[in-house]
DNA sequence: TTTTAAGTTGTAATCATTACAAAAATAGTG
DNA sequence: CACTATTTTTGTAATGATTACAACTTAAAA
C-alpha cells in the first residue's frame, strides 16, 4: 500500500506529521468518525493538538480530494476516506450507519449534460435488520 | 391534485392552518428552501408564526413522510415533498443545487439483505456548467 | 361549561463550525 | 549559521442552526 506521505504528496499536500496522523486515522477507522472523534482519539498522541488543526487538515483533504464529507441525517459531518468510494445505509429509528460494500449501480449517463461529475454519494434510510425483529416482538 | 387536507390526513397528520400553508409552500417551492426561508416567507401572513413551529411541523412532516430532510454540503436542512423523488447536483464552486430529473438508476438489488428501505438519496457533486465557463476565460 | 389534549409560541441553552490573529515550526536564502 | 518568509498549528471568541422547555392558546371531548 501506498505510504501516508506519498499518498498526501501525490494530491498536493505537504505531509506534515500532523496530517499524516490524521489520514492513519480515517485508513483505519471502521466507522465513520466526526471531528470530536478524531480529535479525541489523536490528542493524546499529539498533546498540543487543536480542534481547528483537525478542522483545518479535513477540509484541505476534502479539498485536495483525500477525504470526503459524508453527509448524514445528523447535525455534524463524518468523514472518510475518498479512495474507497461507498454508500451509506442509515437506519432511520437507530440512526446506525452500514457501510453499503456492493455499490449500487448508479447511472449517470445523459442525467446531468455538461456537468463535470467529481462524487456520487448514495444515501439509503431505512429499518435495519435488528430494529425490524424489535418491532416484530414488542409489536409497537 | 389531492387537496392538502387529505394529504396530511392521510398521512396521519391533523391538518391546521399552519400546517396546510407549510405544506402549500413546498409543494410551490422551486428551490429547496431552509427553515429560515420558510419563515420568512410565511411570517407576513401569520404574524404569530414562530420559528419553533416551522421546526416542529418539518420534522412532523419528515416522520410522517410528507417532507424529506436534503442533506447537502451546507451545515443546514433544507427540505423538498417525499412525494416527488429526485437527485441533486452541487456545483463545488458556486455551491448552487439542481434538481436532477431524470433521476438516475440506482440499483439495489442484493445490496441491503434483511434492510427495508425507505428512501434513497442521491447527491452528485462537480462543477457545473457555468463555473466550467468562467474557468476556461480566466485561465485560473 | 369544564376538562383534557393538541398545537403554537418565545426564550434560553446547546453544539458544530468558522473567523481570526498570534505562536510555532519549517523552508529558503545569503 | 543567521535571517527572513512561508506554512502549519494553536486558542479564543463569534456565528448560527437546532433543540429544550415551559407557558400560552386553540380545538376537541365529556
Amino acid at each position: 500500500m501506498m505510504q501516508n506521505d506519498a499518498v498526501l504528496k501525490s494530491h498536493g499536500i505537504k505531509p506534515s506529521l500532523t496530517r499524516m496522523m490524521i489520514l492513519d486515522y480515517l485508513k483505519a477507522a471502521k466507522k465513520h468518525p466526526n471531528v470530536d472523534e478524531i480529535y479525541q482519539a489523536l490528542q493524546p498522541k499529539i498533546p498540543t493538538l487543536s480542534k481547528t488543526t483537525v478542522y483545518n487538515t479535513l477540509h484541505l483533504f476534502t479539498e485536495k480530494n483525500v477525504a470526503r464529507a459524508v453527509m448524514l441525517k445528523d447535525q455534524e459531518n463524518r468523514y472518510d476516506l475518498a479512495s474507497h468510494p461507498h454508500a451509506h445505509f442509515q437506519c432511520v429509528k437507530c440512526n446506525e450507519v452500514f457501510d453499503v460494500f456492493r455499490l449500487p449501480d448508479v447511472q449517470l449517463d445523459g442525467v446531468l449534460p455538461g456537468a463535470q461529475v467529481q462524487d456520487v454519494s448514495v444515501l439509503i434510510s431505512g429499518v435495519c435488520e435488528a430494529c425490524q425483529a424489535k418491532e416484530g416482538t414488542r409489536h409497537e
